[in-house]
DNA sequence: CCGGTTACAATGCGATCGCATCGTAAAGGA
DNA sequence: TCCTTTACGATGCGATCGCATTGTAACCGG
């Protein structure tokens, strides 16, 4: 099967007719705008194919269940997430780990409607991986990656000597995941404002980046 | 089946037959029981009836919707964790800020069967509260509650001179929920162990009380 | 002792869920 | 051209949901 054709971008044999990929991001960005709105939980396959704008006939083509559609729309938002990031840190242009690190905080933190969005899916999908064990691995893959970056970066500022030989990187990565991770539900409640948080942001980053101490 | 009557323990008026606050928190830990177990969302009324050992009919008897049965088990809880930590605080017998401020943090860490339904409670909660001001409401008024104590016992500390007087208290507080508040999903995701929270935080205070700097 | 209130069980209703099934139109290889 | 495969729509099924209704037994004040 799989006779349709991928538009066939190279020439090697490729599906056909419609570009499967395609079709599986519609729904998934779909079901992203359903999820920032209303949750997870509440989300049906009904709505998802009332959003994406087609039968829900066709949702089943495309997954064969409601896990199967999820899980992919995980993993679409954990690449686009990262590739979001990257492109961040590029254009600020200035490689030296504090600003990499600022940057890639900032990014985390729900500060507009698409980080917003991008938090509560997180979210989302957090409570379901506490009961679902393939999206638990989705997650149990990304987080220490970004883990071992934060500390590479902290290491990076220590061989400079922007940071004091004596804090321990991975303690400090840890530390830094926690301050976005967390600070995002202070926001989103209405605890803080973005600007109290990223105040903090900054505040750590200045005790962080002393050579004293 | 104990049939009316609040087992008057003071002679004055009360309600009359059954007890509904002590009904209302036989269903409210049966909630919690379940919630800690598959999460907020998945829950139904029934369940919850079958979990407590009454009929449905009963528990509409209590709480005349199902969001009223939710707000209920979620301030039930909020006062539970309150207990737990003072609790442990005065346990301790040492009224250090340094000893307060880590027994707070250790106990909201999910570190046990307890405080592990506890903080599975409390995200299914959040998310809800994303959508619903009620509960918003709830958050919004005991988290910044904590961070006015954390704040206060960090000033307690500059004026013994066990931190330093450059550090702000405002922000190492929000920096000390985040902590907890973070890590706790580490555990659950199995992305680090208790062992290593538990460093982390002592790592953090370890650098938080240094007079010098 | 009796009428009203309370505690609880049982049942039914309409909505909605995920999923399976079936029908149809079109495309492509033989 | 025919025949298989694919893309998609439409519909139906069984389960479950929250909630309303009704029935009933026990209690209590007058």
């Amino acid at each position: 099967m799989r006779v349709h054709g991928e538009a066939g971008q190279d020439g090697t044999h490729v599906p056909k007719q419609v570009d499967h990929e395609e079709r599986r991001i519609q729904i998934a960005e779909a079901l992203q705008r359903l999820t920032a709105r209303r949750g997870l939980e509440g989300v049906s396959l009904r709505q998802v194919a009332a959003e994406a704008g087609m039968s829900m006939g066709l949702v089943q083509h495309y997954f064969k269940n409601k896990d199967e559609m999820l899980l992919y729309a995980l993993e679409h938002r954990a690449k686009q997430r990262e590739a979001r990031i990257a492109a961040k840190v590029t254009a600020t242009g200035d490689p030296s780990p504090r600003t990499i690190l600022r940057t890639c905080l900032l990014e985390l933190l729900p500060h507009d409607k698409t980080t917003e969005g991008d938090y509560l899916i997180g979210i989302a999908y957090f409570v379901r991986a506490l009961a679902d064990p393939a999206m638990a691995a989705v997650f149990r893959e990304g987080v220490p990656d970004v883990f071992r970056f934060f500390a590479d970066m902290i290491r990076q500022a220590q061989a400079a000597g922007d940071v004091a030989a004596t804090v321990d990187p991975d303690q400090e990565a840890a530390v830094l995941w926690a301050l976005a991770d967390s600070q995002g539900s202070n926001i989103l409640l209405g605890h803080r404002t973005a600007a109290d948080v990223v105040s903090t942001v900054d505040y750590y980053l200045d005790r962080l980046f002393t050579p004293g101490n």
